[in-house]
DNA sequence: GGGTAATCGAGACGGTACGTCTTGTCTTAGG
DNA sequence: CCTAAGACAAGACGTACCGTCTCGATTACCC
């Protein structure tokens, strides 16, 4: 679906699109996006405010999601690796806590007001949304929990993957029902939950 | 926000409200949600579908979203409460696989595909969404980790709004993410995890 | 058409109908066209004027026209007779001023905005105008005219049908083209040259 | 007024205005006019008949009205010349004849059923149709009476300006407040009472 | 270093939906 | 039974965008 916008990998010498008028664009629609919200983000009002013709979006974009999936990535940048210092709790406190101060940040707004909605109706952002941006980072997340659980940190009958919705999904949770704003404060303590779980002592031991 | 389509329990001779209209309403919005997805649903539609006049939806509700946002709660209907068995364990099993079986249930999907991503962007959704759907189960559920906490079958220095974020968080990290379809058959698993955290007994037990 | 709008000459005692609102409505009906223009007058805004409920509109009239007509028909009174002091070019000229001053007056707007274009699209209108406002007029007109060919002031081959559309056409031909605004002052002008017509003498005579 | 509707004759390479739509829609507004009336008249409708969206409509053109004042220019074409034998009184007739002709035609009748009341409440109409429409005829009118005047045909002390309301009002009063139709057989009877007035001759003068 | 082909800004086009307004009918209370 | 009030189905209003299309005017490649 991505295919078009040629990633900044791929060689640019060899195609004639506009970098300007792409920045512009990407630019102009997360602006818009804060701004207005995903609802009223308009293709002609990207347009209009980058200073672009329409076609110049429809032809590298099919869609304001796509647009926007393509800023998101932009700004999200490359810096999927995880912290590894040996102490597993120390780690994710520090990733997790940067993490959640993105999520709260209004330049992630696109992102949470966007992308993710848009997700939900779309399957080309949904696949784009999780291969580009999301499987990196839970990629590298389970990467680091592999080696805590080497490292004897984890339990070894714990899976993984569950372990990175366990510690993920709260975040997610808060972020997009509203039930508590995402605050990295909060991360240590739910880490520490997580890590330790709810139940009192080992296994059903003592009244 | 949710005033005036008054519930049925109120004094409905002072009010010339066509409920026949409002049921047609309510179920074609849904059914459209369902089939079109959200953000090609339209008020139009609805009322082409519902038989209805436009003014007749713009008179009880401000959006589409408000309108799906009834009719959740139609379809949610008042199960709020919580089983209370004196395990807690087992408890939160069986609720919460039936939950996870509505979330990934089609007749959900307006919630999914509508309602979340339209509470990010329309305070007024996140609001009722919020207060009228989310907050009475997580209530629910809280007293029951309350009993759970006094039974000693909880940590005493556990924040249970906490719990209720690690416990539902998974879900829905799955449900709007897309890593992985929610899944009611791993409910049990994540359960046992978050009870048990994912950290190895400090050499054989806790305190 | 006008029928049930009982004129005031029946028996209004036997009648629930409200006087109050009637006047309220017709009062309404002429303000409004005035100020808004024809195309802008509606029924609801006449009941909304008139504190009147719409059906109370409806169950009289037939459309906005028939308001108007009635409206103008309470307006220009009884006054139909034509003065007859033995020279019809005075008479004309007394007549006709204040005819030309009526069609003139804003008061008379809803007339010319309204009842004239209404008349061009509906047959109903069109018949109860010329029936209930024009024709009175014109008979009297027609009748004066009768008694001065009697008394030889007008050729005796002339068809006065024909000498009536003479005579009162110019006046709405500048009323409705509004190629110049309709002026009193300019009628006995007009009265001259109907009566001595345009050609230089008799037949033909010198140069 | 008139301006954007760029006529054919200004440079139409910089024009991308679409002449395919433009006549569609001209024609759609007149024959909708014909069938439904001015009232019912609707740019919707003329929208939908033409195959055109309606954005093309009003990007062009700023009600109904001008649309129509633009099919009637086009109808009307650049016949406004006058014919000049050299006798008035003919050459008023066979001009007179032929408008009454036209007037009385049903293809005319957006003029007379739109048009002209359209005029009576929009100020723009009342211009363009005035300046656009009227004018050209009366002026050519004008012009041949002047000439008439110079030779003798017409008394000196004639304002033309009161002659040309005295051959065209009748016609118009006939045609807009429906006392007779117009009929073409009508014209010569009339000229000659213009021509000669109602005043059987100063003491018995004429054959 | 001109030719040429794709891209650019601009914006008209046929459409669909918006949210508002009015239509004419119907229902509800109150006098 | 009439009234004021106002909900109802219907549909037009004028506006905003959709995604496609056609214009010249760059622009940057290739020969």
């Amino acid at each position: 679906m991505n295919a078009p916008p040629t990633p900044p990998t791929s060689d640019r010498s060899l195609d004639r699109r506009s970098e300007k008028a792409r920045k512009a664009i990407l630019e102009a629609a997360m602006e818009l996006c804060r701004e207005v919200g995903y609802p009223a983000l308009t293709i002609e009002g990207i347009a209009r405010r980058a200073g672009v013709g329409k076609q110049t979006i429809y032809r590298w974009w099919s869609s304001k999601g796509a647009v926007l999936l393509e800023g998101i990535n932009d700004l999200a940048g490359v810096s999927t690796d995880f912290p590894s210092t040996g102490d597993i709790a120390a780690d994710l406190r520090s990733q997790m806590s940067a993490t959640a101060g993105l999520l709260a940040s209004e330049l992630f707004e696109p992102y949470t007001r966007g992308l993710i909605p848009a997700a939900q109706n779309d399957p080309d952002i949904a696949e784009s949304l999780l291969e580009d941006i999301l499987q990196p980072r839970i990629r590298a997340c389970r990467d680091r929990l592999v080696q805590a659980q080497k490292d004897g940190q984890i339990r070894d009958d714990v899976d993984l993957a569950d372990a990175v919705d366990l510690l993920y999904g709260p975040l997610y949770y808060r972020l997009l029902l509203h039930t508590r704003p995402v605050d990295p404060a909060d991360v240590p303590r739910m880490i520490d939950l997580a890590m330790q779980g709810l139940r009192p002592w080992p296994h059903g031991a003592p009244t």
